[in-house]
DNA sequence: TTAGGTGCAAAGAGTTTGCTCGTAT
DNA sequence: ATACGAGCAAACTCTTTGCACCTAA
């Protein structure tokens, strides 16, 4: 079944290999921010007649049509996520890589707003914190956890 | 004379080599972004027997002891500044790929807010904005100028 | 004196590309 | 039929490193 990367790409006019196929299918189940090693492996193991150079074109082609993001969390590997997943920031866990993301609508205006105010308009940004679990603090009350944190995604 | 950054890698126990100092002067006159490239450009103005690996070293060594920050602006390479500018961030002009430096002390806490609402201690983060000089809009009086932006520093 | 720095060239990692063949439209 | 995509390996860019030699402390 046509998955939902494959439509936009047909919609833009893009000519459906059956490589291109699986790429779109992988994106369109990924929740969360693979490099291209690893869209190549997951595309690999849907169908093995797929090259990394590929792989390498394709999130390229995407990226320019809109379709996917490119993100670059350190490591010195681009991260690739698909495209109007809303707007939202990352925080990345400098222990273990994991990568959170979160909302912050008010950011958006905040953010134009300093533009214009140096005589630009906001074409992007970026915002990325880098953090450190927070131990539960060993204090009065041992036994006291901290509520269950809301997040929106916690992914690789 | 001395300059300010063999000062602190004085301070810290570094080993001046003639090298080193040469890199501390140009990183000390530096009021901009520049990467390892350009720094080994400026330094071999001042001493032609340096060797870029060595600047790749020093960068290195001196961000290890919070003398330098690396930057990532996009583009590929890394790129450096002095640390104790106080804190600032960075908006790029997406034509000219110039930097400007803004500061915004509010940011800091509400950063910081965010991430201890998801469970962490903020480390460091990462706020970059990319953006397009707005054109003085031509409109119904084409003479009107805005006024001069003011920034805190316009570098490469 | 000697731990540590330097230059050079080679090696790495991630990504792009030239060329030939294959395929969607 | 043909314009465009794929595979492969070579090339590229930025950065790190092994090794022999050199130098600050």
């Amino acid at each position: 079944m046509e998955s939902r990367i494959e439509r936009l790409c047909v919609e833009r006019g893009l000519k459906m290999t059956g490589q291109r196929r699986v790429i779109a299918r992988v994106l369109s189940d990924t929740g969360d921010h693979p490099d291209v090693e690893e869209l190549y492996r997951r595309a690999s193991a849907l169908d093995n007649r797929i090259s990394i150079a590929t792989v390498y074109r394709t999130v390229r082609l995407l990226e320019e049509k809109g379709i996917l993001e490119r993100r670059d969390f350190g490591g010195g590997r681009a991260r690739y996520e698909p495209s109007e997943h809303g707007h939202h920031h990352h925080l990345i866990d400098v222990e273990t890589g994991r990568v959170i993301e979160f909302e912050d609508s008010e950011h958006e205006r905040v953010l134009a707003a300093i533009a214009a105010r140096l005589g630009f308009d906001l074409v992007s940004h970026r915002l990325e914190l880098f953090g450190r679990r927070r131990e539960p603090v060993a204090a009065a009350k041992p036994v006291a956890k901290r509520p269950p944190v809301r997040r929106t995604a916690v992914s690789q």
